[in-house]
DNA sequence: TCTATATTCTAGTGTTCATTGGAATAGTGG
DNA sequence: CCACTATTCCAATGAACACTAGAATATAGA
């Protein structure tokens, strides 16, 4: 009788919009997203960075295309792929916020592997050196403030975790922070990251302290 | 190397995120949302407004609940669902935001049925007739009720749109209402057809009134 | 034209999921 | 305790889909 009965409309319309949410059913597909949203990427570049083979790669994002999400462009033999709008961005974005205020699984996950990542990954003294010299990082000395004075690694800030459990920080936010303590087993430095990263600075602990920075023969300064 | 890879990693984090995706990959969960976002309802509630089996509407709410967007609270015999959070209320509408802007398939249909609705197709009397004897209309005079007592289109029901505007409606929502004024230029009916509609029945407006009614030679009724 | 590379398409397979019918659970009122 | 209602659970079916392998298309360079 009628060209549309509201059942029929409403069927339609919210299936439309469930073209989105099955374009954001599939891991791979959000992982996709996400990396889009950095810029545009090709075919081959996206399947390496997510680890799927390409032709299953394209085929997400043909699930992708297919609810208008992105959009390609060709250049000689590769396509490039582009979220379609910056409203894709803030939908991924409203995602995965929700996704952390919800799920509890994903503050889990992200713990675990920051964890692990904190205890596995600490930066070597070699490596400290080096970025010191090209200065992109922020060293931080988060001993009680009578060690720092006793000797320090050279133009470390002295921050001790007390402090750094109440004060708010002036820390550059656009470089890592390397905390250091006594050695290699001393937890401040573990602590120290956990509640910078808390509060959403880069930041990783140095494998040694400052009895391994004076093996490497290097100086160490003291003062306040 | 590490208990939880990169890869494995990324793999568990957007797995979480597609469940909500997944969560909003079906039609009638993305209307379950739209429906909580409005407040509180039973499943059978819900299951008559979405026009779906209450078994088949229940396992619709324990996906979303699955996915962490809604809770349930239990009264008597009957179980009450809402969303879980404001966020999921903003995500859904980020949702159909993005629906809106990308798809042109949603301005389609959306235009589709709101334009007819715009025009509202009257039904001519000779046709109100026929569907009045096959029993498949309800039959609405939407004048004040003084009016209607004075004389109205035998069957019909009164229900004045000031008192439409407020009430909860009982009226039978598997078959269409038609909702007639005083004449084709009464504005009532019009007014009556768009908050049924928008309330989820099937409406339309007569296009003609009692004194077409009559002037067809038809009897009409009197008092309340 | 031939070759190599990047991407997409087609077909087959196993899995997941929506739907449906029937049964079980839980709470309410007689 | 029984009947009744609201909801959920279980099992079966059919469709959709992710994944895989092989082929096809398209572009660039020799």
């Amino acid at each position: 009788m009628s060209l549309l009965g509201h059942r029929e409309f409403k069927n339609t319309l919210y299936g439309h919009f469930a073209r989105i949410g099955h374009a954001v059913s599939a891991p791979k597909r959000i992982e996709l997203l996400d990396l889009l949203a950095q810029g545009e990427r090709s075919v081959e570049s996206l399947a390496d960075a997510i680890a799927t083979p390409v032709r299953n790669t394209s085929a997400h994002l043909r699930a992708l295309r297919l609810a208008r999400l992105v959009e390609t462009r060709k250049e000689g033999t590769r396509v490039y792929y582009r979220l379609a709008d910056r409203r894709v961005e803030a939908f991924v974005r409203e995602l995965q916020s929700l996704g952390h205020a919800r799920l509890a699984e994903v503050e889990q996950v992200t713990t675990l592997y920051i964890d692990r990542r904190d205890e596995l990954e600490p930066v070597t003294l070699r490596d400290l050196e080096r970025r010191m010299r090209a200065g992109d990082v922020t060293v931080l000395d988060v001993r009680p403030a009578d060690e720092y004075a006793a000797g320090h690694i050279p133009g470390a800030l002295s921050l001790p975790v007390a402090q750094l459990k109440r004060g708010r920080l002036t820390l550059p936010r656009d470089r890592e922070i390397v905390a250091y303590c006594r050695g290699p087993y001393c937890v401040y430095a573990v602590e120290a990251v956990t509640l910078l990263r808390q509060r959403g600075f880069r930041a990783r602990r140095a494998a040694d302290g400052v009895a391994g920075w004076r093996e490497r023969g290097h100086r160490v300064d003291v003062g306040p």
